[in-house]
DNA sequence: ATAATTAACTTTACACCGTTAAGTAAAATA
DNA sequence: TATTTTACTTAACGGTGTAAAGTTAATTAT
């Protein structure tokens, strides 16, 4: 029965090759240019194989976006040790924006594009990363509220207008909107804008109204 | 010389007819299902016609790109009379987000996709629609400084802070990534997020401190 | 040991895409 | 009437995702 254990392996070995293929590709040249017959020819297989392997191609992005999740949390994790809540809200903001200028096409994937993500949010199981990530921002709200920011919000909604904050910025930057803004202020204009957005939340605390 | 004048009308009009066609499909069934050969299709043309019209695909596209911005001024037009600039700010944020939900393809194309834009930051001439949009953004936004709002801020770094978490919001809810937020809350969610934000740059005007 | 079955992979093919080059038929000009 | 220009089409190239059928080697059954 060893045999059938190496051959499990082996699939198991050629499965993760073809996404190591992949997310090479994407993150070398872009989404875009990543086609399975770009991936296929990378690992010298036959294009067709890789349905051997995954369903279709937004099952092989799906698995990236996965990983995406994965990575985001952990630039998130060492926030966890951060006790004071608001401190810990503010450095999500920076972690998150980090890990977007960092990894622009995992960013792209997992808060952008459009394909994926239909199968996803139905699939549930894998998602489950994804649901972390926001968890780690609600429960972050929900320990400042707590501690008496932002009296008798709701966190998640809180929670979201913040997420979306974030977002635009790494967003219009990553899909280059930016050019409207003038050249003085391009630079680290997606941190400087989140300052912006850190200190409106801080004048949002009682002690210093 | 007015069969030239004829002629020349004539070449326009089907330039036109081109372009409500992209329009019409991009807006039925989104960019992605609008090809060279569908719009071609439903002109009744054969796809290479419009080439002689269009120098290729991001070119229709970036005619559309710019119909959208003169369509967004449309929703800021009535805004300029409303005199209290802070009241105007918070006008064109709803005006803002009125556009991107009844004219989500449009909103797609101007603020989110990757393609046509390249080209267009190059090409300025048409571009001065979407200046036109982001003027009325800063001008307001300059005028509450004036007025004593948000004091000693850089104009267009809050302006650019404000249309970031505005279009947060807009581009998660079109690209789907709202379904991490709990039934309840979905309704409206961009008009809740918003209103957060309205009442976070409410709490930084110097009377409420 | 030989025959039948299954597994892993490839070849071929279909229907789409954007785009270019060459061809055509009618209109305008010489 | 002959020539050129205009407006358009046909055919074709190289790309895409994906399904069906074919192939070859390994495994299992007789």
């Amino acid at each position: 029965m060893t045999i059938a254990k190496r051959k499990e392996r082996q699939k198991e070995e050629l499965k993760g090759k073809i996404l190591q293929a992949a997310k090479e590709l994407f993150m070398e040249r872009g989404i875009e240019a990543t086609s399975i017959r770009t991936i296929a020819e990378r690992i010298e297989y036959s294009p067709t194989t890789i349905y051997l392997y995954f369903k279709d191609k937004d099952d092989v992005f799906r698995a990236l976006h996965h990983e995406g999740f994965i990575l985001l949390n952990q630039y998130f994790r060492p926030l966890e040790n951060v006790s004071d809540p608001f401190e810990r809200l503010k450095a999500v903001a920076r972690a998150y924006i980090n890990f977007a200028i960092e990894n622009g096409e995992f960013y792209d994937l997992m808060f952008i594009i459009r394909s994926p993500l239909d199968s996803i949010t139905k699939s549930e199981e894998d998602w489950v990363e994804g649901k972390r990530s926001f968890g780690f921002l609600i429960n972050t709200m929900s320990a400042c509220i707590e501690k008496g920011y932002f009296k008798g919000m709701d966190p998640e909604l809180l929670a979201f207008t913040c997420w979306s904050m974030v977002h635009g910025v790494c967003s219009l930057e990553i899909r280059n909107r930016c050019s409207v803004i003038s050249e003085m202020n391009q630079n680290d204009l997606a941190h400087k804008a989140v300052n912006i957005f850190i200190e409106m939340l801080e004048r949002m605390h009682p002690s210093v109204k």
